[in-house]
DNA sequence: ACACTATATGAGTAGTTGTTCATATAGGCA
DNA sequence: TGCCTATATGAACAACTACTCATATAGTGT
């Protein structure tokens, strides 16, 4: 099979689209942090959060190397950074609407 | 439960994350098309593209209109395209640091 | 009213994802 | 060496997703 830019897309998207996984990224804006430093932090079991760190590595959103027992993440790509900010605005963006409609709504009723 | 910002973004991030839904979007860069517009273009079935452009619609990524038989969608807000565009690039990115990891690996190699 | 077109949805299903527990692997230190 | 800590992975499973087919809904034109 023939793989299309939204193939490759949705490789990026898909290992972001998930809370636990926004979250590890978004704790990782202060630097670079060690599976046993996130877990404790985000409430996360040991083995669950490895498996969400190995997809974000997998995706190329995260970069992992070796420290004695450790093993440090940080952020490939600090554009991520960015690209999660958009979705935060666009979010934004879409409630305020969404609370615009319900007044509307709500004042042609009565 | 509480719903955080992490859960908020995921929201978005997932209804993004399908290679189809990010053929509509990307079709939806030309302008507002109905249903039966988009469904021979990508080769999509009728009932599957309906319940993709669903979920664009409920994440607010879509905005959707009757006229007549039809319905028409166009995207919500264009920063949408911004978005999909930095994907674009951290995915190019990604594949170029890894073919510079696999040139050097094959260097040190030979 | 009838036939026709466009869209939505119920039901069934195969495949995937997230999670946990138990266990394996690997490095550090006495 | 044996024990400890940090991380990864196999197995099981519940929940969810994407898909298809058949059918329902709704608007158009005769």
């Amino acid at each position: 099979m023939h793989t299309t830019t939204a193939d490759v897309q949705s490789g990026i998207l898909e290992a972001l689209a998930h809370p636990n996984r926004i979250r590890i990224v978004e704790m990782l804006r202060q630097g670079p942090r060690c599976n046993c430093e996130i877990a404790p932090e985000l409430g996360l079991e040991q083995s669950n959060l490895s498996r969400h760190l190995k997809i974000l590595v997998q995706a190329g959103i995260l970069h992992s190397w070796k420290d004695g027992l450790r093993v440090i993440f940080k952020v490939a790509d600090s554009r991520i950074f960015k690209l999660l900010d958009l979705v935060t605005v666009l979010a934004r963006h879409d409630v305020q609407k969404r609370l615009e409609t319900l007044q509307i709504t709500s004042t042609n009723r009565n």
